[in-house]
DNA sequence: TACCAGGTCCTCG
DNA sequence: CGAGGACATGGT
């Protein structure tokens, strides 16, 4: 088995199984039951989700999820018709809440003009077509578009976000850039989509409780893997 | 109190 | 390209 398979392993084991994407379901959160959006409604929140995460605590998206379920804006045509202020206003606890209301309405309205409001539609491109898409959407960049080609289509593409590089760049791995890291998972893993789920959700759970900025090497699961951790001890 | 959190865009060299 | 600044709230 090759590194990044017995890393993921060791991982999964130690933090077991983080059924990912955490959605709403009656106005309330519920991660422990939650395997991701069963639902076009629950798709749609999963990729505001997504848009509301960027440089941003999870738990300060939720606060903004529940805000938005509140006044029933898991909606596309609703999102569309409120006045920037008030959308803002809204979403205000998952901080720089006017660009994102703005990114927010931008999805909007590519899914209106181009799909006529169909996501299912929008998830029947395959995946390198879809990724374009989404990217040309001022406010979605390639960690936003991935995660929601990962959790919202369920196709399989590996998200690779500020934990992974710290992570990975610790361990040792020479890949630096987005595209060289994700490459790299390509490239030793199972194309598959619920691999790439939980792998990933590891990661942001090790990189919040353990790889932190001062990481806690000597609590660390995969230290035996780990340059830095190795270069601290000798 | 200051620092950090599941990025992206824009500008400038 | 890549580095640097702007965007902002809530938790510790």
């Amino acid at each position: 088995m090759n590194k990044i398979m017995k890393i993921y392993k060791t991982l999964l084991s130690q933090f077991g199984s983080q059924h990912w994407w955490p959605v709403t379901e009656k106005g309330k959160f519920h991660p422990e039951y939650s395997n991701g959006p069963q639902n076009e409604k629950q798709k749609l929140e999963v990729i505001f989700g997504a848009i509301l995460t960027q440089n941003t605590n999870w738990n300060n998206v939720e606060k903004a999820i529940v805000r938005l379920n509140k006044h029933d804006l898991i909606d596309g045509k609703k999102i569309l018709n409120i006045d920037d202020k008030k959308l803002a206003e809204i979403i205000i606890p998952s901080g720089y809440h006017n660009q994102k209301a703005k990114k927010l309405k931008n999805f909007c309205e590519f899914l209106l003009k181009k799909y006529d409001w169909d996501l299912s539609l929008l998830f029947k491109n395959n995946i390198y077509e879809l990724r374009k898409q989404l990217i040309d959407i001022n406010g979605i960049g390639p960690e936003t578009a991935d995660s929601i080609i990962l959790y919202a289509a369920k196709q399989p593409i590996f998200v690779v976000d500020a934990y992974t590089k710290r992570v990975f760049d610790r361990i040792g791995f020479k890949e630096k850039t987005y595209d060289e890291l994700q490459e790299l998972f390509n490239k030793n893993l199972a194309k598959s989509e619920k691999l790439f789920n939980e792998y990933h959700a590891l990661l942001v759970e090790l990189g919040k409780s353990i790889c932190k900025k001062v990481p806690l090497c000597e609590k660390c699961p995969i230290n035996n893997h780990c340059n830095y951790y190795r270069k601290e001890v000798a």
